[in-house]
Formats: C-alpha cells, sequence, structure tokens
DNA sequence: CTTTACCGGTTCAAATAGTGCACCATTGGG
DNA sequence: CCCAATGGTGCACTATTTGAACCGGTAAAG
C-alpha cells in the first residue's frame, strides 16, 4: 500500500512547528514529487483531514482529526487518564512529570504537569522527546518487541549534549539493563543538568503504550532522591495502567 | 487517489458506537474486498492511525489521531473556542447549546453546555446530527458551497419524525429561506417536542467552519422568545468567528 | 522593462501498484 | 460433529499512480 504510506507520510509532515506548508515545500519534505502530493492532498482533503488556506493557498491538517481523536479517546481514554497520573504524581513527588506515547521520529507529550515551586524543568509539549536520549523513549524502546526497537533505532543517533549515548551498541545494552530493572534513569543526555527517571506503561504484558517520566534538576537526584521517587512513579504507572484496561 | 480514498473510507467507519469492528464486518461495511481492506489496515496500521486488539483481533483507531488532533487544534484552534461560546450562550439564554461541525452524514458535536434548570434539552454528543432534519445542519447547508451541498443532500432522506423534511425540493426551498433570513428554525424534524434555531460559523465569507444552536422545548419557542434569542445566538457566533480567524 | 526563479497547478505516456478470487487454519454455536 | 462464520494469505490479472515537462502568475533581481 505504498500510495496510502505516502498519503499518511505527508500528515506526518505537519506539526506544531509547522502548522500550514505550501505544495512545493510539503513535497520537497516529504521527498514525494509535486504532482503526486498534490493528489494525495486532494484525497486526503475530501475526507476532511486536510485543508487548504483561501489566502495563503498553504495545506494545514484538517478538522478530521478532531472527530476521530474523540473517538479514540472514547475507545481507549488514555489522555484523560493519563493527565489524572500526571497530576497525581507531580503532587507527590513535587517534581516536573510527563507521559508520553511513541510517534515515528520520538515520544510525543500527552500529558505533563509542573510543581508547585519555584526552580522546576520546564516541558514544551510539542517537542517530540528522542527514543535514545530520554527516560522516556529509551523506557518505550526497552519494553517494546525487537522488530519494533530495531525500526526506531535505525536512524542516525543524534547527539543532543555531551553525555547522549550515540553509539547503538552502548544504548543497546543500556536497555538491556533498563528492562532488568524495570525503569530507566537518563543524566543530561537531552538536555544539561536535567536527570529523569522513566517507566513505560503497558496494555498487556510485553505491549507498551507510553512511557511516564520525572524530570529532575540533575543535582538533586540523588540515590535517595531516586528510592524515594521511584516507588510513587510506580504505583502512578500502575494506576494508569488499570484505568487503560478497561 | 482511488486509495487513499478507500484508506480513509475505512477510518470513516469508527465511531462512538463502533469503535472496534472485526476484518470482515469492516470490510463489509466498506463495500471492499477482504483482502484490500486488510492491507490498508496494515498500512493505516504503520502509521499509528489504526491499532489491533491483541485478544478480540478487532481493529480500533490509533493514538495517530490524538497527536494530529492536538496540531489541528493548534493550528485553529475551534474546539477551545467552541466550547467558550457554548458555555457563554447557555448562560446568557438559560437553554441547552451546541456546536458542531460537518462531516460525512452529518454534523458531529464539538462542544456542548446545559442548562442550570430542570427540564432541558439532553444532547448525545456522539450522536451524528443529520443535515435535513436538524438546525444545526440546516444552517450548515443554507451558507455552504452548491456543490457541497449537493453532495450532502445526495443521500436518501430520512424521516425522524413526522414533522421531518424528506422531500428533497422542500428542503432546498427552506434553506433559501435559511439563508435570505441568516438563520434556521427547525420545529420537531429530528426529535418530538425539540424545536431549534441555528446559524453557521464562518471562517471567511462563504466558508462556514460548522454551526451553533439553541435547542428548546417546541411548546417554549414563541416568536417572543425566539427574538430574544437570536441576536444572543448572533453575538456568541460573532465572538467565535473572531477568535477562530487569527 | 526584461530576466530569472520561484510558486501552485495540470497533462498524459510509461511504469508500477492494487485487486479479488480461491484458498487456508481457527473458532464457536446448533 | 458439522456448518458457517471468522482472520489471514498467494497469485494471475488489471487498473491506478507516476513524474518530467508543461502552464500561467508573481515577485525579486539585473
Amino acid at each position: 500500500m505504498k500510495t496510502v504510506d505516502k498519503a499518511l507520510h505527508l500528515l506526518d509532515q505537519f506539526s506544531v512547528e509547522h502548522k500550514e506548508i505550501g505544495l512545493s515545500a510539503l513535497a520537497r519534505m516529504a521527498g514525494l514529487d509535486k504532482a503526486a502530493t498534490r493528489r494525495l492532498l486532494v484525497a486526503l482533503a475530501k475526507h476532511g483531514f486536510i485543508e487548504q488556506s483561501a489566502e495563503t493557498k498553504k495545506y494545514r491538517l484538517g478538522h478530521g482529526f478532531l472527530r476521530l481523536a474523540r473517538v479514540r479517546e472514547a475507545t481507549v481514554p488514555v489522555t484523560q487518564a493519563a493527565q489524572q497520573a500526571a497530576d497525581w504524581l507531580a503532587a507527590q513527588t513535587n517534581e516536573t512529570v510527563h507521559l508520553s506515547l511513541p510517534v515515528a521520529g520520538g515520544m510525543t507529550t500527552i500529558a505533563h504537569c509542573l510543581p508547585n515551586r519555584a526552580r522546576v524543568i520546564n516541558i514544551i509539549p510539542s517537542e517530540l522527546l528522542p527514543y535514545h536520549a530520554t527516560a522516556s523513549g529509551l523506557a518505550y524502546l526497552a519494553f517494546c518487541d525487537p522488530a519494533t526497537r530495531n525500526s526506531l533505532l535505525s536512524g542516525p543517533l543524534r547527539a543532543y549534549t555531551e553525555k547522549t549515548l550515540t553509539d547503538r551498541q552502548a544504548v543497546l545494552g543500556d536497555l538491556d539493563r533498563f528492562r532488568a530493572q524495570g525503569y530507566t534513569v537518563t543524566r543530561n543526555t537531552f538536555e544539561d543538568d536535567v536527570s529523569s527517571i522513566g517507566m513505560p506503561f503497558l496494555q498487556r504484558p510485553g505491549r507498551p503504550t507510553g512511557a511516564a517520566a520525572i524530570a529532575v534538576p540533575a543535582a538533586e537526584l540523588t540515590q535517595a532522591r531516586q528510592d524515594a521517587l521511584l516507588p510513587q512513579l510506580q504505583q502512578a504507572v500502575a494506576e494508569l495502567e488499570q484505568r487503560i484496561a478497561g
């Protein structure tokens, strides 16, 4: 189904950073011919997944996604449950929390909560969390099936900081360790001075849906702090799994 | 792009009423061959728009929609603005309000608000509002372009109550009247004892995005009541249009 | 006031991708 | 135990998608 692949690949080009894209630009970004791109856009538009700005002639996502997101949320109420989990965990730990789901290129934030204090780790919800450099991404990788893992790790591993692991073998080694201990820890691998503890949440054993993570200023993540945070993260994940199972 | 059409047509089969659908059932519903259906589903699943229940083997919408709905909402914040408009209008009028967007087969509710009193018109948010039988649907039809109108009215016109107009010519005649006066009024055409006043909200002149409607117990919609409600509906729509234009 | 270089959009012969029947292996009533 | 469903697949046949080259228009550069 190469044609469908291409159409959906077009949709993947849109993001909070690229809300509206012109025909030529979109064709270039997706690596497709202009004519093909246009045909695909017309088909997508027919079903409300794409619309074209009348003045700029640029394309943007259509309202079709609102309806289907509602249906999806009625089917598996993750977003709602995730927000509850985030709020609870942030209140318990007094740290920044975020929950994310896997998409191509990284994990996307679906819920987050900042604690009530002055110095906190901020979160940019639109930013994709790379798989190899974040506690959330690694948590997902560690527990997903090997085929998915290999495909997600197939691209080049960018170094976000000096501490980012860019060697595939080293990452895979870490993943084994993480899988054994049931959670992930990263220190300054995505942003300097930020450490994180991550844990996947599963729909059923061996099938991770997404990941939860607590982000802490690097200096504050002592062994004692980590030991204190872990059970709380575990409890939040357990309750979330309960809620999305039904 | 017939292939893309078919793939998207599959997605249209899913609704709050049909959250999970088996392969054969889905093929039947969409009027496609089983093999073709499966190939399309696999392609959709690859991009996170479909997932398969491991136990029942049935298919359901994937999490891809959550992400893209977020992007869409960041692009054109209709849902948020619509909810504000619904809340304001319900408070002003002390009546039930709902805002909806056009999709295949009817208008889908994106925001609604019930007033603070005992006897109210209830709303089932997942229910599609048929174009020819509701104030919202007619409001959209009256102001959209003729080609869209014809295609939306092309199917058989079901009689929901004794008062539902099922003659295409009669509906078109009403639409002309509605377009002239700028709003729609329906009396018991979708549910008995419910009257509604509807109005489209436009992205730009001649381009309706969706519709707002006030639902009132039929006996209460006197001429005086209608005259009182109309300016409030107008104001709510005007403010909503302001907010979604930027 | 050209010239150049984009842009969105369209065309049609050539190449490729999608089709759907017939066929499994399972599952669950009657 | 059988029949009628289900989900899933292989393959000869055929319809669809492709993309270089092409418009006409606009905007900045010479």
